[in-house]
DNA sequence: ATCTAATTGTTGACATGTCATCATCCTGAC
DNA sequence: GTCAGGATGATGACATGTCAACAATTAGAT
């Protein structure tokens, strides 16, 4: 995905003194860019290997997971939402394609009318666990065992920075 | 986007002994973890300040800065989905889209009968001038800045490794 | 109790991305 | 030349995601 030179088009990607705004200098584009293509070439390698494996896309996945974690393998659909940082929308229709396939389920919430409880299917946990390894040994052998334990560390830092800076920061 | 404990449900990410496939430990963990919901609201973040400033998705803006980077501002639609990573349909279509809204145009190739070539208007160079500043600003804001010198370096080794990795083992 | 405001979840319209297929054209072996 | 095989782009069918609107229900102030 994107090839992405941020403007200043033709490479002329640092800063041109200061005037105007701050463009990139090597180093951040690198950062930027490089965070750019991995995301979509990793993405995309992580997504064959899970169709290939077992019918799913990295949403169902997230979603499996999400419903393994829960109490009871149950849970709210907007607890859910917010969990996954999806809308309610969004997971909502991806509920109903994925309980056509019988991987999970909906109930009624008794406490609240309006209420609605996602529930992982037997089947739905059955796939979840023939798919996870393969799954974890490709997100291993694609990114995390390239990277030397420093590399791990600081990556989770910085994450965890931009993270807390994007919570609050909720605009 | 996702919660994403990887598998071993409930919180037992760590590994279970050697047994079976390697789970991630818990900085794996943290940093697998945190990019994927890094990736999600950042993207989030800077997709809304593209639309709320010039009207632009974030493939639109990289649609206009790989054009704004080639050579006369037209380059064969091949050639470009090999730069930016997508597939020729999917550029096709997106080009058939920002055609329609005057940003791009196509042109015959002379010298291949079958080649399109794919060139920026005066509209789509204004509109990503106009875009561009707030763009970086916000990938500043919500990122580049968010890191130190040493940890902007550290992403971009990483990234580098990766990409190298998954070009290599294209499968 | 009542009435407004907020929340929950669903839905339809639409933008986007994928895949398989197709017509067209080029290329290289013969 | 010509003919098989590959490359180029376009396209239709379909999966996915977004946004705005909606009905149903709950919550909070009075």
């Amino acid at each position: 995905m994107n090839d992405t030179p941020l403007l200043p088009a033709s490479g002329a990607t640092r800063v041109p003194a200061d005037a105007g705004p701050r463009w990139l200098n090597e180093d951040e584009f690198r950062a930027w860019i490089g965070y750019r293509r991995m995301r979509a070439l990793l993405d995309l390698r992580l997504a064959r290997r899970l169709a290939a494996d077992q019918g799913l896309s990295e949403p169902d996945y997230d979603v499996l997971t999400s419903l393994s974690d829960a109490e009871d393998r149950r849970i709210r659909l907007s607890e859910m939402a917010d969990r996954m940082l999806w809308s309610k929308s969004r997971l909502s229709h991806h509920v109903t394609r994925m309980q056509q396939r019988g991987l999970v389920t909906r109930e009624e919430c008794q406490s609240d009318g309006r209420g609605a409880f996602i529930v992982l299917t037997e089947q739905g946990m059955a796939t979840l666990r023939a798919a996870a390894p393969g799954h974890v040994a490709a997100v291993r052998e694609h990114f995390i065992d390239l990277m030397t334990e420093e590399q791990v560390r600081v990556l989770g830092e910085i994450t965890g920075t931009v993270l807390e800076h994007l919570r609050e920061h909720v605009d």
